[in-house]
DNA sequence: AACGACACCTGGAGGC
DNA sequence: TGCCTCCAGGTGTCGT
């Protein structure tokens, strides 16, 4: 579910709650695998009085840094979600681990699909995490000149390209299909068919789309919520994703959906012609 | 290298 | 109402 706005916004919103809290080093886990089966007194040892001192985001990943050398390590997956309380609430439904903190306050993780992970990474692990995935969009030491070099050396569809988190992090289904729409390019188009100019439309729709998933909390379709337990709204302002039958907004043409590297995606055959 | 199939999981939606 | 099938924002592995 979550992609790179919806990510940003969960951690900010962890963040603004428990950045300066310190782990008292309880962890009651009711699904191992939410912490790679690893034994919770482990990981609470590791967090026992250590403090949340700031919050980032990397990719799809979410980034609690720590006054030890070690950060906490998230990944919503498609259905996870952080919620904050006080330790005696009632455990929520599909709730899998509960971190204590020392104010009384427990950071919970509840995830129905128990894909989500979490982890306690050390610097080499963390560097790691980080070498494994490709440039941020957002960030303006990408351009679309070092794009394009990138996407001439396959002949891959641009939409798998655009999912591949080596490629350019944080994009998933919902924006790739709309930045697409936005090029009017079609998700099958081999990548390094892509002419610069398209690569900088593409790079562009990829900025703009983000920015304004940004700006309205990203997206709901069903189970995201930040931290705070809010919906985001740019569900509201898709062009494409899940807009099968509707007319586009461009042309008019009605939003066919196909599948494209297994995943569901949405386009205007007018506007966006096979390849 | 690249692609498809399938795995990991649960639950909501829609068809009958 | 009940049952069944399909589908979902992500990623990892395996076989061809």
């Amino acid at each position: 579910m979550p992609e790179l706005p919806e990510v940003e916004q969960a951690a900010r919103t962890l963040g603004e709650q428990v950045v300066g809290a310190t782990f008292d080093g309880s962890v009651r886990c009711s699904w191992g695998r939410t912490i790679d089966s690893y034994d919770p007194s482990v990981i609470g040892a590791r967090l026992a009085d250590v403090k949340i001192t700031g919050w980032r985001r990397r990719a799809k990943w979410i980034l609690l840094s720590l006054s030890s050398a070690d950060t906490f390590v998230a990944h919503l997956r498609m259905t996870g979600r952080f919620v904050v309380c006080q330790r005696e609430d009632m455990d929520i439904p599909q709730q899998r681990v509960a971190f204590g903190l020392t104010d009384g306050r427990e950071i919970r993780f509840v995830d129905q699909r128990k894909f989500g992970r979490i982890y306690v990474m050390d610097p080499g692990q963390l560097a790691e995490l980080d070498a494994a995935h490709g440039p941020e969009p957002l960030d303006d030491a990408l351009t679309a000149v070092q794009f394009f070099a990138r996407l001439q050396q396959t002949q891959r569809a641009i939409k798998p390209m655009l999912l591949d988190q080596s490629v350019i992090a944080g994009v998933g289904n919902i924006y790739a299909d709309e930045s697409l729409w936005h090029s009017q390019i079609h998700p099958l188009t081999p990548a390094n068919r892509l002419t610069l100019g398209q690569v900088e439309l593409v790079l562009q729709s990829i900025r703009t789309v983000l920015r304004q998933a940004l700006t309205n909390g990203g997206s709901t379709l069903r189970d995201y919520r930040d931290s705070y337990g809010a919906k985001g709204t740019q569900q509201d302002n898709f062009q494409a994703y899940d807009r099968t039958g509707l007319p586009c907004y461009r042309c008019g043409t009605p939003i066919v959906k196909t599948v494209v590297a297994q995943r569901g995606t949405h386009l205007c055959l007018a506007c966006q012609p096979v390849p």
